[in-house]
DNA sequence: CGTAGGCTTGAGACCCCTCAAATACAGTGG
DNA sequence: CCACTGTATTTGAGGGGTCTCAAGCCTACG
């Protein structure tokens, strides 16, 4: 939606809807539940400070966590057009997050054909999302799979000013990161050794730093496109 | 779309901007390419007939597929909001493709609200279907990739009517099925062979049939929320 | 200072991969 | 109708990546 407003596609009307959105706001604490696997859809929130998850459990007891949120996103747009909830989504860290209806997105959507297209794009935005997760997780070898995962988050972070020095903090735990990445948290931690030794990737506590950004990327084969791209003119003309 | 016709939620206008997609169509041979990833984005397509799938090539020569399109899908939406495609896509055999452009998308968009909405919950809803396969990718054997592929499969052509007496065409080589689930096309060979054994699947040719369709999906654990799920009343009133 | 949880490290096992060869099948030309 | 050829599938053997179980360490926090 940033990128929508830097084009100068939004009215005041647009503005002033999606400053309602984030009329409410709630402190969340660590680890606090947002709402579980097959409860009612009953809002959505924008994440305004802290990460979040959304997960799955899966039948041996483990999960798999499908996407991490970080400040600035939209949480819950996943279930939009379902009436339960397809995932879990939990705080990692404690937060803010700003509450608004399924009701006040129709209503937004409806009034604004602008922003329905900004909802579709971004729909369309986590999906690309998605599916760069698959290729990696489908055909890629641990270290290509948290390497990629941990540049990604680089790429989201420096995005909205949280990478200075070309460090950031990571509050997930190595469990947390196998749950993502489909992997057991006693190879994560050897992973993460594979990559110190390489030279890629340096994490202490829980900040992490890339002595070789480029090469990171060129070992993940990070393609940059479908997180940077920017929204194509047809979005903006009204013909 | 089809499930908001049968909601009543479309005005003749609706309809009648739905049937104008279709105006135009073609044939397409059996292997075409339809696109290659990074090029323009200029057309999407209703598929009328045959299977397409959608695709991206990795560093080690092999591909992995990302979706598979049945007849009635749309295909190339997962671009919308890009300039270039992140993925290319080909036909599985021979078809009937209509394509339309983004500018008729977006036109549409603005025309209609509720096809708005619609349009949101088939990218939300094909982020379910992803997340799903991100799901199986991640932590299972390939017996259960497999099966729930084929499971997810069967339900969608049931619900275009292409399974009679519990039979399926299904037009895709092993090789491409190792795509799809990240296997190799031997092992693919073996997994069928141990669900035969199990008397879980039974293939001959393109054909295939499950002996307790129930069985299977308990196999798998196949959670039909995600496919099954009609919209929600949201989107039928105007409040 | 003690405890709990997260992280590291080691050993053995299993799943799936690669390479290779044999078999089945489809289309082609004789 | 039959040999020929290329592709898809099956089957076998060996190897590698990741898992599980288990023990020890390190850090945070009471």
């Amino acid at each position: 939606m940033q990128q929508l407003k830097r084009h100068g596609a939004l009215s005041e009307v647009d503005e002033t809807l999606l400053i309602e959105l984030e009329h409410n706001s709630r402190r969340v604490t660590a680890g606090e539940i947002l709402w579980q696997e097959g409860s009612d859809v009953e809002l959505f929130c924008v994440l305004k400070a802290g990460w979040a998850y959304s997960f799955r459990y899966l039948d041996n007891g483990s999960m798999q966590i499908l996407k991490v949120y970080l400040p600035g996103d939209i949480i819950g747009m996943r279930d939009f057009g379902f009436s339960k909830r397809l995932a879990g989504v939990a705080m990692i860290n404690a937060g803010v997050i700003c509450p608004f209806s399924p009701q006040h997105l129709c209503q937004l959507i409806r009034t604004s054909p602008t922003l329905a297209a900004g909802m579709v794009a971004i729909a369309v935005r986590q999906q690309a999302m998605l599916t760069e997760r698959l290729v990696y997780i489908g055909r890629h070898t641990a270290q290509q799979r948290l390497g990629h995962f941990l540049y990604e988050i680089y790429l989201r972070l420096r995005r909205i000013g949280a990478v200075e020095e070309g460090r950031f903090q990571l509050p997930l735990s190595q469990e947390q990161l196998g749950d993502v990445l489909g992997l057991s948290a006693v190879h994560v931690s050897r992973t993460f050794s594979m990559l110190r030794e390489e030279g890629l990737v340096l994490k202490e506590r829980q900040e992490v730093f890339f002595p070789d950004p480029g090469a990171l990327a060129k070992m993940v084969e990070f393609n940059t496109t479908y997180l940077d791209e920017a929204l194509p003119p047809a979005f903006l003309s009204s013909d």
